[in-house]
RNA sequence: GGCCCGGUAGCUCAGAGGAUAGAGCAGCUGCCUUCUAAGCAGUUGGUCGUGGGUUCGAUUCCCGCCCGGGCUACCA
């Protein structure tokens, strides 16, 4: 579907005239730069060669058609650009004017829609989760939601990290000081119950090692690591690990309760966030998968068996890797290549995306390669949406020296900050609990903001202090134009204003705001493409942040209630409405939700 | 050592062959009896790390170098 007239008749015209120009050539046009008359630009860079042609020369004949179309008030050459001035009713006709055809458009087409699974959050159950997994839990959804938006069928997936050596640390660390507490006799969240046992027992272990150095001075340059099983404490957490993988009821029952509490946690702060997977995997019931396909891998020479026994995968560049130890166990990536069978068993997506930080970029590769060689024909859909870590002024976060950010924390704080600003401008009769509500939304809407503003792969600074001011760049900039068009909504309700649809006359919204405004949400059914195909949320914030600027231009200049005309005012109502019904879709695409008020 | 990612305004980040390199913050000037000032308008600030190359055209692509980060386990 082409959005606008004028761009078919341009390549109805040129397929016309050139046997070299294909007729089923979109020519996609750009907004006219700032500061240049006209609202569409045509680029004859992109298809001069397509009509056999200079770009200057195809620039002056494609402005020549173009002043000749009726949606066209002034087409004029610029070197190889074309700067197009439409009619007000031409702008509006292939935008605001119609946002369902605009969402519409928004779509891939049955034939490109998929189903697609992505895993993302990944959490251990030894702790609570921090800046850096809000990050990623951001990343997933946003990128869930996005991929539904444009059509296709999204499966969200979480894999829980519930077992293994960092997990037994924080069972015995609380299995000796813990004296009994629960979540209920502490009211302490319960990851951030367990959390704290993993903290204590790091600060055991690591007196024990100083002891230790002190004893014995020759061990003295070794690291902590290295040390672990010379340490009476890291002898009985691989001891505990031993037990729970025989099965050993104890150990069982106090991973079980100790996992539940984690889980009672985790379902909170996903709650918060708006989280919602559609199967979570627990790594205690996958851990084991994979090695019946190495052995079938093995046979047939998908695999080789290395002179020391180990089974490994040669990767050409990427080198050889171990896919099972040479005492038959099996290692990190030999579970990944079960899960990554099993999710495809459990929903035959035609795609798989990771969500999981740049660390693992090699681990990836290796991955993606080890499926093409065994040979599935999906395993040419397999990404790894990488992502950087998250700094802070203070240097990187670090879980053993208390720098991370909390995720429940930093939700509760900005809260608490959005809400009390919303308390200062509300009057009396806003009740506390609209109050709170208003304010989870903006200070959840500004910190996932903030975070998918990002491109992914960058490495990024955590201002505390930034982050918590709701203007500018920000989320809350956004929420505050719908707010500001459901107050004038409300009060047109109030003064009897209101608008036919059928019979706005879009022909009256001539001003260069009101054009701008409509012409900027022209592109984004664009955006939306563009984010889908680089699979990346952050040029969809830049596009909400640049629309809410357009209006807030707008809102500036052209009166609305207080117009000239009755007719220009339910022009204006309508256009506001149109703004409000995009604005909402973005920030919904993005996660994040939108207040009545502010 | 090898591989990957980054280096753009004082700070945090966009831009990924095309017209004059952008935004927010910070700084400076204005605007609240008029639809919410979490706003608007204006302004200061750049050899796009560096040296070559390809191109009509390079901040963008290629090569070298410098700086920062990550990875380079029979850990996860």
């Amino acid at each position: 579907m082409q959005q606008f007239q004028l761009m078919s008749a341009l390549s109805a015209y040129f397929a016309e005239k050139y046997p070299s120009f294909p007729k089923e050539t979109v020519i996609a046009p750009e907004r006219t730069p700032a500061g240049m008359a006209g609202d569409l630009t045509v680029n004859c860079f992109r298809f001069a060669k397509l009509c056999g042609g200079n770009p200057m020369a195809v620039a002056a004949e494609a402005a020549a058609v173009l002043a000749g179309h009726a949606d066209v008030e002034a087409a004029e050459a610029v070197k190889a650009f074309v700067n197009v001035t439409m009619t007000p009713e031409a702008v509006h006709r292939a935008s605001l004017g119609n946002t369902a055809r605009l969402f519409e458009l928004g779509k891939f087409p049955e034939a490109e829609r998929r189903r697609i699974l992505i895993e993302y959050s990944a959490p251990n159950t030894n702790k609570p989760q921090h800046l850096g997994h809000v990050r990623n839990n951001t990343l997933g959804m946003s990128l869930a939601s996005l991929m539904k938006r444009i059509g296709h069928t999204v499966f969200e997936i979480n894999l829980v990290n519930d077992r293994g050596i960092h997990i037994c640390k924080s069972m015995i660390a609380y299995q000796r000081y813990g004296e009994g507490e629960t979540p209920e006799s502490t009211g302490i969240k319960g990851d951030h119950l367990v959390g704290l046992y993993y903290v204590k027992f790091n600060a055991v272990l690591s007196d024990e090692i100083k002891a230790l150095k002190a004893a014995r001075p020759e061990l003295a340059a070794q690291d902590s690591e290295e040390l672990f099983l010379e340490t009476e404490l890291g002898r009985a957490t691989q001891k505990m690990l031993q037990d729970w993988e025989a099965g050993d009821a104890g150990v069982r029952a106090l991973w079980r309760k100790m996992n539940d509490w984690v889980f009672a946690g985790f379902d909170a702060t996903y709650r918060t966030m708006g989280i919602h997977f559609n199967h979570t995997y627990l790594e205690s019931e996958t851990y084991l998968l994979g090695k019946d396909i190495i052995s079938s891998g093995l046979e047939s020479g998908v695999f080789t068996r290395r002179s020391d026994g180990a089974v490994i995968a040669s990767l050409g560049k990427l080198g050889d890797k171990v896919v099972l130890r040479s005492d038959g166990t099996s290692v990190y990536i030999t579970q990944d290549i079960g899960t990554t069978l099993l999710k495809q068993q459990d929903y035959q997506p035609q795609s798989m995306i990771w969500v999981v930080g740049d660390e693992q970029n090699l681990h990836f590769q290796m991955l993606f390669a080890i499926m093409k060689k065994l040979g599935y024909d999906w395993a040419d859909d397999l990404f790894h949406l990488s992502y950087g870590m998250v700094n802070l002024p203070t240097g990187k976060m670090k879980s053993r020296e208390g720098t991370v950010v909390d995720a429940d924390e930093l939700f509760a704080e900005m809260t608490e900050l959005a809400t009390e600003g919303c308390r200062e401008r509300a009057g009396e009769e806003v009740s506390p609990e609209e109050l709170a509500r208003r304010g989870a939304i903006i200070g959840m809407g500004a910190l996932k903001f903030m975070l998918l503003k990002f491109n992914a792969r960058t490495t990024m600074m955590f201002d505390p202090a930034a982050s918590v001011r709701f203007e500018g760049d920000t989320g809350p900039y956004v929420q505050y134009a719908c707010a500001r068009i459901s107050s004038i909504e409300r009060k047109a309700r109030e003064r009897g204003v209101d608008f036919d649809a059928a019979h706005v006359d879009w022909a009256l919204l001539g001003k260069e705001e009101e054009k701008d405004l409509s012409m900027l949400a022209a592109f984004y059914p664009a955006a939306l493409r563009t984010a889908a195909e680089r699979r990346d949320v952050s040029n969809l914030v830049e596009y909400a942040l640049d629309l809410a600027k357009a209006f807030n231009r707008f809102y500036r200049e052209c009166p609305v209630l207080n117009a000239e005309t009755s007719g220009l005012a339910a022009a204006r109502l309508a256009m506001c409405a149109a703004v409000r019904e995009v604005l909402t879709d973005v920030l919904k695409t993005l996660t994040i939700e939108v207040p009545d008020a502010m």
